[in-house]
DNA sequence: TAGTGTCCTGAACATGCGTTCAGTCGTGGA
DNA sequence: TCCACGACTGAACGCATGTTCAGGACACTA
């Protein structure tokens, strides 16, 4: 296996951390031992463990150092003001794929560290959809918050799924050609709209109506 | 932990594959031990065995047993002729929440049985998208497989994220308060699009910025 | 009653795990 | 030159794991 390493001279911790990276999204927490991750940094398990202490250190080492890195790509990227909220999937291309990755697995396994960046990432799209509304750049809604979630989470979709997208479109969902792809797609459909303006009616429809059916028939199984 | 069994009478096998789908989701693969999901089934360890197999066998039984019904459930809502493609939420709301937490993790992943159900989705997912441009319901695009992939993808996106997404609504994101409030934003955002149409230009000529900008730069650390 | 097959168990085994520890090596300051 | 210290290793320990196996309990048939 090929670690994240690009350069050989790195620290001998940092060298850990990068396989630590690459190993704990594919192989899972207890599938990933302290043996092979040293393997791959090509030190020994006891180093491993004499820099972070346990495997639970590694693991929250990993965890913060992945969050951070996002956290800053994703400022630098408002900062520098290429970041609409539609620039999200741009700046995933900023960042190298085995943490992305780890990102998403991160996400989908409810890391601590990772349940608190969604809901930073939560509270900056509300800030930046409030202040596009301002600017007459996007639709008012009775539910900013409620909207902001539900963009961000159809974001982060594609991070998580990222394997998926990548299979079913046949290229890379966060190289170039299909962040570019899927992109275009997602502004087709928040610029004007998945539905045609007659059938948008029909649904509103549809949804008081299937509202209707759930509250007086009630889930199976439950 | 209490189990997703909710009558007693099930069948020692049916337990067992109960108490792994609750089981694998929380704690992995690895760190889920034969020995738990015995206890929680109520049996020694061994038979787990007798019936599975070896534990590759038992989630592999989970795999299929979830995806199945997760397939029946979305096929018979087609048949029933409430799902629209909008009404994918509405499907989950009638799988049991430890089947659709499953789900989630299946998926993110990458399991074998949940990649062959994405890939039909996606399918079905376009089918009737175009069923629908026919009919003048959902506006056209240049790239339908791509859209089908999109729309598909920001579903799922709230089965993966879920407990994320439960967090920042401060409500169940599958119980029916909040997928009505998910729904509505949705319906909001595929009705009549994020954007207003002044700004849609905008966004389409910084898309085009953004893909120069991609282009000459390329990314770091590849 | 004897035979047969299914569901099920307790005890045991070999393996691989996270972690510990005593100690080596190399470097830089007093 | 000596010392202190951080980086690093090899060997070992205790433990929990997946799996095996011989057999018990019970129902059903001849």
């Amino acid at each position: 296996m090929r670690s994240v390493v690009e350069r050989d001279d790195l620290t001998a911790e940092a060298r850990i951390r990068q396989a630590a990276i690459t190993r704990f999204p594919a192989e899972g927490i207890e599938g990933t031992t302290i043996r092979a991750i040293a393997a791959d940094a090509g030190v020994s398990p006891a180093l491993v463990l004499h820099h972070f202490g346990s495997k639970q250190g590694l693991l929250d080492a990993c965890d913060r150092y992945v969050v951070d890195l996002v956290r800053t790509t994703k400022t630098q990227a408002v900062i520098d003001g290429t970041a609409t909220d539609s620039g999200f999937m741009a700046s995933m291309y900023r960042i190298a794929p085995p943490v992305v990755r780890y990102l998403g697995w991160s996400l989908s396994r409810g890391a601590p560290a990772a349940a608190r960046l969604f809901d930073e990432l939560v509270a900056e799209s509300e800030r930046l959809l409030s202040a596009a509304e301002e600017r007459g750049l996007v639709r008012r809604t009775p539910d900013p918050h409620g909207r902001a979630v539900v963009v961000l989470t159809m974001q982060l979709g594609f991070v998580v799924l990222r394997e998926h997208v990548t299979r079913a479109l046949g290229m890379d969902a966060f190289g170039m050609e299909g962040l570019m792809r899927i992109t275009e797609r997602q502004m087709e459909l928040f610029g004007t709209g998945l539905f045609t303006p007659e059938a948008a009616r029909e649904t509103a429809q549809a949804l008081d109506q299937a509202s209707r059916l759930l509250a007086q028939e009630g889930p199976d199984g439950r």
